[in-house]
DNA sequence: GTAAAGACATACCAGCGGGTATGTCTGACT
DNA sequence: AGTCAGACATACCCGCTGGTATGTCTTTAC
């Protein structure tokens, strides 16, 4: 439902006199807020290069806002990093028919995985910078079970397509190659945009759809 | 923690247990070792994650030696990622031969890349995470210019395959798509390995050739 | 009306880590 | 032998940034 770029706060009845940022309507909008302003920061300086008083800047708010909604930066990343998959797994899922082969299944998926990646850019840029990363070094058992959040989360994603791929492969319509190799380079394949697209482009909508078009046409003969 | 050696006299940092019996190491191949110890600590802990500490330590050394041959820290993540264009320029070139029509061009640089980039991991997972990074806020002039050399290096590196894509794609061999989706995708593809491989696998020489051969298939069946 | 809680802002701290100034040792050259 | 420069080690500085303690205002509950 975020949808990024987007205004979808109306401001708020009561402005009040006070120069202040205009407050969220609910507090979870206002964590949507922090959060998108999170991933554009994330995104044009690096997660660990930006800090949180830049992503309060962006918000014209101060840390305490965001402290008060996330417990640290690394949970603040790790919030920011689900968004990907979550968005994924969601627009993916729904395009998947049973009555279709898998040939034809795979390429509704990689033109829904990649609309959506480009639409919430940010997100993705973000999620796939994730190599890591941020306080990598302090194992603390909290930050684990965040990191633990996003991996979970990326394999239950991961799964719509090997479960696909696997039934193609039976059928004949696939190449027999290694599953963890085939989805692997499948799932880099169809971000790839995200890697090396950098939002310049003024026609976006036109240049969207050719990136929608050639990429996940190459996403389904790499399978052949 | 570990790090009980503060006795007065330090031994001598071990002569590198590489083919080297030469008991004195040339300043340049002191260079190699540090861009090979601070491949493996970026890809490890992270590029920011990573200080020169731990770089130093890694060496058995301090930051002195470091700081000696680089003039920060920006300009060794540089030369690190630096490395990976420069290999696989040199590797794919050498198979490119105008006797062979595009596809199998394509298909033998695809294989000498894979095989590469498995070989030289560490300093391909930090060129593939340096989307950035680092100290990307203060954009000083000396740094401007080590950022340019690797995308030159890169750029490079790419136009062998552009060359080739589009004498395939004149040739009827290759779908015609956007070339710079085209060449930028298939890039991402022969580099996914770098992204999901860890170097866990026992069977390290049979599961890359597994690797070469899969994505290396893949990746010609793609452009069709 | 008042108390409690939510949602921030403000001021401040403390440790980490990049960078530097300086010292020390070794080999090379004359 | 003496000098010099390269190649490090040692000790130290200080700015930056994550995190916190506290205050203030608004909304909600009763």
């Amino acid at each position: 439902m975020t949808d990024l770029q987007t205004n979808p706060a109306p401001d708020r009845p009561t402005p009040a006199p006070g120069r202040a940022s205009a407050p969220a309507s609910t507090p979870a909008a206002s964590q949507a807020q922090i959060l998108e302003a999170a991933a554009q920061c994330f995104m044009e300086l690096g997660i660990n290069v930006a800090t949180i008083d830049d992503v309060a800047r962006r918000l014209g708010a101060t840390k305490g806002r965001i402290y008060h909604h996330f417990p640290s930066k690394d949970a603040l990343v790790s919030h920011v990093r689900l968004q990907a998959p979550l968005h994924s797994h969601r627009a993916v899922q729904a395009v998947i028919r049973d009555d279709l082969p898998p040939d034809r299944n795979i390429h509704n998926m990689a033109r829904a995985h990649i609309a959506t990646a480009l639409r919430l850019m940010p997100y993705y840029k973000v999620y796939l910078a994730g190599g890591y990363g941020v306080t990598a070094k302090t194992h603390t058992a909290q930050e684990r079970v965040l990191q633990a959040d996003v991996r979970q989360a990326s394999a239950a994603y991961e799964d719509l397509y090997r479960a696909v791929l696997l039934d193609g492969m039976d059928q004949g319509l696939f190449a027999r190659r290694n599953l963890s190799a085939l989805v692997h380079s499948l799932l880099v394949l169809i971000n790839a945009p995200v890697i090396w697209y950098s939002p310049s482009q003024a026609t976006t909508s036109a240049f969207h759809q050719q990136i929608v078009d050639d990429v996940s046409d190459m996403a389904l003969s790499s399978l052949r």
